[in-house]
DNA sequence: TAATAAAAATACTGATTAGTAACTTTATGA
DNA sequence: TCATAAAGTTACTAATCAGTATTTTTATTA
């Protein structure tokens, strides 16, 4: 695992060891495809819901051939978790340097409530799912959640000197917010609603995780 | 069921029906015992982790029993957040009329944060559990959603028309925001991380709902 | 107090599912 | 071409859990 994770999957990355021939690029071409698969799974079923016969299934397998490259359901999610995370930093690194912070913040949420959207985000409903505090133990993802979260602290941070964000509000509680916007069951209703595009939802999510409801008082 | 349903729980309503004697008071008063260790055990682990054994245990009857009440845990958790609802459309109408539509709006989010702090609010955990499509073929579920919704809707409105609440927002956006808000994983974080008294955290929920997080632009 | 009916407990069934042991195929390199 | 090692497959195990058939207890009424 050379890193190369940056967008969605798929990376052949052919420039680095020329080592990697045939087999291990199959390798992790195909691991590539599970995580995809159980991305996709996470995000419509859940972890508990989700099953590992079902992951080989879908992705074209055999369930014993899963264990071949992850050792466990635990692991899988932990990894499928890790990825997204991954991508997530990597979105936030590459977003234009001229955006202000409360900019970049909104980026994220929108490009996480595409990702929502499109049915990929393998957040693990709410709090209470037997993975939620397992995750806690797989190093790689708190070691890439504590990256993220200190990149969003900073320009959380930096929001609130600029007088961009409210002041009053703890970072901790904004931080949490824009996570928990991130995958909003909002966007879900409204998707299930059919009313509105795709983009309608994000800006609508955006907004309101931002500006609130209630209507600015206007000036006198 | 005579209905008696008001506040939480345990209502023995001897006022109404002398019939019930004994037996039928107790079989309510078990049923209602049930409910509340449902509920908690919901908010815990949500309806896929809950076991009807676990329940059983919990309540201090057989697990047999249990089915002598209610015919599946299907069943169970829809009468939990049946009760659920109904507790909540008793608290809407029992709001001061002199509030503001807004501050009822306010006072009904406040009210569900406060329950789900305390670990009893039933809440499936987000769209994907195996349950929350089945509910919806559950009448009185459905029926007191509508009844609820129904009410917060012409809140809603009123609050627009009133200048309180943004017109440009679809009602339904605003209307699926305080649900969600309601159950708000935000808080239990906030929760978890020790550092603000439930009440804080209740108007740290409130305010991100209503006002947003952005600084109000101030009046020159 | 005896008869009876409701409710509770015991002890099962059957289905599902994470994980594995043993065997087979396939690509690599000598 | 043949040995080998990795990856794949089939066919299992063991555990968990919703739901139930049967027996036992408890309470009410005659």
């Amino acid at each position: 695992m050379t890193q190369a994770v940056a967008t969605t999957t798929k990376t052949l990355d052919k420039t680095a060891d020329k080592k990697l021939s045939f087999k291990e690029q199959q390798h992790k071409f195909r691991e590539d495809a599970i995580l995809d698969t159980v991305n996709r799974l996470l995000a419509q079923k859940g972890y508990d819901l989700m099953t590992m016969d079902e992951v080989a299934a879908e992705v074209g397998i055999a369930k014993a051939s899963l264990y071949k490259h992850f050792e466990s359901k635990e692991t899988l999610a932990a990894a499928s978790m890790t990825r997204f995370i991954e991508d997530a930093i990597a979105m936030a690194r590459g977003l234009p340097e001229h955006l202000s912070p409360l900019e970049k913040l909104k980026s994220v949420v929108r490009w996480a409530v595409r990702i929502h959207l499109s049915g990929t985000m393998p957040s693990l409903p709410s709090t209470r799912s037997s993975i939620q505090q397992a995750l806690l133990a797989h190093q790689a993802y708190v070691q890439r959640l504590e990256e993220l979260t200190e990149i969003l602290g900073e320009w959380i941070g930096q929001s609130q000197e600029a007088g961009d964000l409210s002041p009053a509000l703890p970072g901790e509680v904004v931080l949490y917010t824009i996570y928990a916007r991130s995958c909003d069951p909002v966007a879900d209703f409204l998707k299930g609603g059919g009313a509105f595009s795709d983009n309608d939802i994000i800006e609508l999510v955006v907004h309101t995780c931002f500006e609130g409801m209630a209507k600015a008082p206007s000036c006198p």
